[in-house]
DNA sequence: TAGCTCTATTTCAGATTTGAACCAACCGCC
DNA sequence: GGCGGTTGGTTCAAATCTGAAATAGAGCTA
């Protein structure tokens, strides 16, 4: 307890922080190169694109983003200024609102999609190994449950 | 070649992702209720007192931060209106300055640290077991090696 | 040393992000 | 039906971040 964190761990945990934070760099710089498309433009074509109706509701949409409402707002305002999404108001609850992707939105998702993908393998998956990616792929999942269900109960 | 990912790939790498954007989250909003920093500058004042003399140039500051140069002018800016760092211009080099920290600097460093440091260990360190944390101090450390080197060699 | 090129950092304008109000519509419940 | 207490989203002003100039000094070579 005096000491919060042990010098491994310690040095695990930067060496996660520093390269998470260049690897996002890279892939957004790719991502702006090839295709024009924020990191973020792209996880909302995604996510819309596997959606039924290819539509999601705004609160839908920001918690798999891990957005802030406004910060969803905001982007999806951008998008739709681009002609990639449109903003529909939901019928069963007229206080909400959907995301719809568009022709055009898919459009730029197939045209982005090979060439991100081929940098994601670049620049992060092709560095794994089989056994590697399976304790990634483990531990994240872990985490992403732990963290959503903590925070679902911290209204305060 | 025709699927760049293949499905488990693609689920780790989602994993990944989506965790690490929640768990920035959540630490970042632990530090600025524990202690009125952000995450950038809680890594500012942790590189500034390991530094010998306790500076850094501002181009070595950036490249350890990955951040841009213009955004750690600000950055620095902000921390200096804040009495946390100062700014000095450098003595061999009279287009350079270093960032300087401050005994308030140093102060406010040494109260948040204890928070900031149980916050990852609950939200991250405390969910791994000591062979996952090894894999993933590998993977990164090795992740952060390459993509070093990679960028470096690009200007294009 | 003048001229060139390169490097370190700042400046600038515009885009994005933030947290705190705000607004409307839903949901019991009287 | 109408009243309080949520909920889903948006708006707003302020803070931050970005990429493309602009500045200024270093450093080499003629």
């Amino acid at each position: 307890m005096a000491e919060p964190l042990t010098s491994t761990e310690m040095a695990g945990w930067r060496a996660y922080i520093e390269s998470s934070q260049r690897l996002m760099t890279q892939l957004e710089d790719d991502l702006r190169a090839d295709s024009g498309l924020t990191f973020a433009d792209y996880h909302v074509l995604v996510l819309l694109s596997e959606a039924p109706g290819r539509r999601l509701r705004m609160g839908e949409l920001a918690s798999r983003l891990v957005f802030s409402p406004s910060r969803l707002t905001y982007q999806i305002g951008s998008m739709e200024k681009r002609g990639l999404v449109a903003r529909e108001s939901c019928p069963e609850d007229r206080r909400g609102s959907e995301a719809v992707l568009t022709a055009e939105g898919l459009r730029t998702l197939r045209e982005a999609a090979p060439h991100h993908l081929r940098s994601v393998r670049a620049h992060f998956v092709d560095d794994l190994d089989e056994a590697e990616i399976a304790v990634l792929t483990r531990v994240f999942t872990r985490l992403g449950e732990r963290l959503r269900a903590s925070r679902s109960g911290v209204t305060q």
